[in-house]
DNA sequence: CAGTGAGCGAGCTTCCGCTTGACTT
């Protein structure tokens, strides 16, 4: 007979904790939130005081079923989720699910996983606080009430299946608003003058930059006028110390930012090769607010720095979580073994278990000692001044191990480095003076990481959202992570070089972006849209402020149904009179003008399949009116930009491109993009092309690519079986038989060598593994 | 994968936060 049943949440967590307690004690895990508002009704009884209806979800009932029996088995159960509003609802969960009786229910915690922290916990339980379990269910019915209310609103007045709430809505906010703030930015130029100057032995060369930026180029040409007979003397060097200091250890948001920055991974991808760190016991959990470090981290981050560098290089620092709603109930991420200096596993794997190694080990590390020196140069006759600012590492630290890297481009230009030795007084030789016309930043479209920060900062979702917060608004197409051209822009040049001033003119790309998060048109109008009626909800303190109710509701000072009452007094009737509200216009519609053709009028809205334009108006009362005609925006137009003649022009799709072989061919826009079509065959036409304008040759190009890839594709066929073919697919080579396709097994080196047998024999031996169920089709 | 879409009517879509699987298309 068992004695004691502790439930975590983690099963890894499960699989170290069972080796510390010995074998009184049986350790499983919960896998997270075992019971939940059933996904597809409301759950949410609003006439009786917003009573929640919580079912176990079929993928939980096996746990929860296991879980009862071992329950059943022993004398004390120890509910040992985390220690933080869901933490105590899981608990909470637990305990009604499995029916368990309070006298041998306890509830315990613990921040750190080691012998110490948990049989301390084991020897203070407490029972479970049902204040916290009310604040989390209030978190979980307001953000159904809000999601399941808004999300209704939009399929009935922008398209079908789109979705809204608390998190994702203001994601998809900051965006936009992002997006306009570019749109409206005016650029101004300003000239930077940077100065060579010949030191007094006539060789040493000294740069430095006008303190001062110049707004035109008459202002520009002036200045080096002045300079031309001016004298150059040093006007005053300033040495002062300087201390940087290592940032704390990783946090969720703040490795998912590094990891971008460092290694280009996605936010997802982060999330994935950190989980199987974890669960190869590499690295602590990996969804994290806490910067906290544990006692045994401290002392063994402590050993390792004085075992590779010496005392003058290690620093104790205790970390302090600042960041809004953080419920720290985890360590900071860091790996388990600060000693394991490598590990065996993937690129990837390798590259993100060093980046977390490093930032730990530098956090308890010295600061960096530098010494910023600034040398003035006076201008005689004027009072701007030239100035060279130079930065040396006297010491350097922690910058040893690891340095934080920053999102901002134009902290690029680094500072000079060593600067040679001048005294006060010291006439200089101008070599030459060059002004060049530079240009203010727009502000930066955002990364997947740096929305993360965002939402970080203003408390909005947790670590376990962030990933899957960033997918959903790609997902439901709000945002699309893509790249934006440049334009060209033209800047001037003004050179002072013995004693002439030259000008000169050159070309840059300016505002080129790369894996950029950008609004599409559905976002901008949904979020129009929610702005209009909702904007409470989108406010970015709503969170911030609903997350103070539910402290107080935590600090049982108020019943959680009152708070959602009060919410849902208000709210709801907004989402009524928003529903009635009948327009006449479609939401974010917007009428171009008339087709200088027919007259008729053109529109551009979201339509159910995405941004649409719409030629002449319905007419419902008769049924022999023309209809309406519809067209697609091109990839780049958008509702808000496009013009009447480019909206007119899309209604000459599908066109005549020409004759190829005896056969027209036709360009045209299906679901799948931009395509041409000859043959009853279909081409996609690629993205620099415009199917407005495809001529011919380029279409029979087209075709001719296709026909060559079609010819690859088959690898190989069987003449005594007709039905087998091995085929080169996207993925690489495949087997198709009978219109199934199947995998080659990686141990096959060259496809193309493969006996008959040999292929039936990888298709009987797939055949015979249970064909896997079929899933409810995820969405994409 | 592929020329979609203004209407007589069915039923579907959706939230945020905990946690890992079994898919290899």
């Amino acid at each position: 007979m068992q004695k004691n049943l502790v439930i975590v949440e983690s099963p890894a967590k499960a699989k170290t904790i069972e080796k510390f307690l010995g074998k009184d004690f049986k350790v499983m895990s919960s896998y997270g939130h075992i019971r939940d508002l059933k996904q597809k009704a409301f759950s949410v009884d609003i006439h009786h005081n917003y009573a929640p209806q919580y079912v176990v979800p079929d993928d939980k009932k096996k746990v929860v079923d296991s879980l009862k029996a071992e329950a059943g088995k022993a004398q004390v159960v120890w509910l040992a989720s985390d220690e933080d509003r869901e933490g105590e609802a899981i608990s909470w969960h637990l305990a009604e699910v499995l029916k368990l009786d309070t006298a041998k229910t306890k509830r315990i915690v613990f921040h750190e996983i080691t012998r110490e922290a948990i049989l301390r916990a084991i020897s203070t339980p407490r029972s479970i606080d049902l204040h916290l379990v009310d604040a989390q269910q209030a978190r979980r019915v307001l953000d159904r009430i809000v999601g399941f209310e808004l999300s209704p609103i939009l399929w009935r007045k922008v398209k079908p299946a789109l979705s809204a709430g608390r998190v994702q809505s203001v994601a998809v906010r900051l965006v936009v608003e992002r997006e306009r703030e570019i749109n409206n930015f005016m650029t101004e130029a300003s000239f930077r003058v940077i100065a060579d100057f010949i030191l007094p032995d006539g060789t040493t060369y000294l740069k430095a930059e006008l303190n001062k930026r110049l707004k035109t180029s008459e202002e520009a040409t002036a200045f080096l006028e002045s300079c031309r007979d001016a004298s150059f003397r040093i006007d005053e060097i300033v040495t002062r110390p300087v201390k940087k200091s290592p940032a704390p250890p990783f946090t969720t948001s703040t490795l998912q930012q590094e990891a971008a920055r460092k290694l280009g991974y996605s936010v997802s991808q982060t999330m994935m090769i950190a989980q199987r760190l974890y669960e190869s016991g590499l690295i602590t959990y990996m969804r994290t607010d806490s910067v906290n470090l544990s006692d045994l981290a401290l002392g063994t981050t402590k050993e390792a720095i004085l075992n590779t560098y010496s005392e003058a290089y290690y620093k104790f620092r205790k970390y302090t979580t600042k960041s809004k709603g953080a419920q720290e109930a985890h360590e900071a991420i860091r790996p388990t073994y600060i000693g394991n200096e490598g590990i065996t596993g993937t690129a990837q794997e390798r590259k993100l278990y060093e980046l977390i190694r490093k930032r730990t080990m530098a956090c308890q590390m010295a600061d960096a000692e530098l010494e910023r020196t600034t040398i003035s140069v006076d201008i005689s006759g004027l009072k701007e001044k030239f100035v060279a600012t130079g930065e040396v590492i006297v010491f350097d630290g922690f910058l040893q191990v690891y340095n934080e890297s920053s999102d901002d481009e134009s902290e690029k230009e680094q500072e000079n480095g060593l600067l040679p030795a001048v005294s006060v007084n010291d006439l200089l030789a101008l070599d030459k003076a060059v002004a060049t016309e530079r240009f203010t930043q727009r502000p930066p479209r955002y990364t997947e990481a740096s929305l993360v920060r965002r939402l970080e900062e203003l408390g909005i979702g947790r670590p376990s959202t962030y990933a899957p917060t960033i997918q959903t608004i790609q997902n439901r197409e709000y945002v699309l992570k893509g790249d934006k051209e440049g334009v060209e822009r033209s800047y001037r040049i003004l050179t002072l070089q013995n004693r002439k001033i030259t000008k000169k003119e050159k070309k840059e790309m300016a505002g080129s972006d790369r894996s950029k998060l950008m609004p599409t048109d559905t976002g901008v109008v949904v979020n129009d849209f929610l702005m209009k009626y909702f904007p409470s909800v989108l406010d970015y303190n709503f969170t911030a402020s609903v997350e103070k109710e539910f402290d107080v509701i935590a600090e049982g000072e108020m019943e959680w149904t009152d708070v959602i009452d009060r919410f849902y007094k208000v709210f709801h009737p907004i989402v009524e009179q928003t529903a009635a509200v009948k327009t006449e216009h479609k939401v974010g519609e917007r009428e171009l003008g008339a087709d200088p053709k027919n007259g008729l009028p053109v529109f551009v809205k979201i339509g159910r399949f995405g941004p649409v334009a719409q030629m002449g108006a319905a007419n419902p009362d008769d049924k022999n009116a023309p209809k309406p005609q519809f067209a697609s925006l091109l990839k780049g137009q958008s509702i808000e930009t496009i013009t009447l003649e480019e909206a007119v022009r899309l209604f000459d799709l599908p066109r005549t491109v020409g004759e190829y072989e005896g056969l027209t061919v036709v360009a045209a826009i299906g679901r799948f993009g931009p395509f041409v079509r000859h043959d009853g065959k279909f081409i996609s036409i690629p993205k620099d092309i415009n199917p407005l304008t495809i001529t011919i040759e380029e279409a029979i190009e087209l075709i001719g690519e296709k026909r060559k890839k079609e010819a690859e594709r088959i690898l190989k066929t069987f003449d005594n079986e007709p039905d087998m073919e091995l085929l080169n697919g996207r993925f690489g080579p495949y087997i198709s038989y009978k219109g199934k396709n199947y995998k080659i097994p990686r141990t096959v080196k060259d496809p193309k060598e493969l006996t008959f047998e040999e292929v039936m024999s990888i298709v009987n031996s797939a055949e015979e593994k249970p064909s896997t169920p079929k899933k409810v089709a995820r969405k994409k």
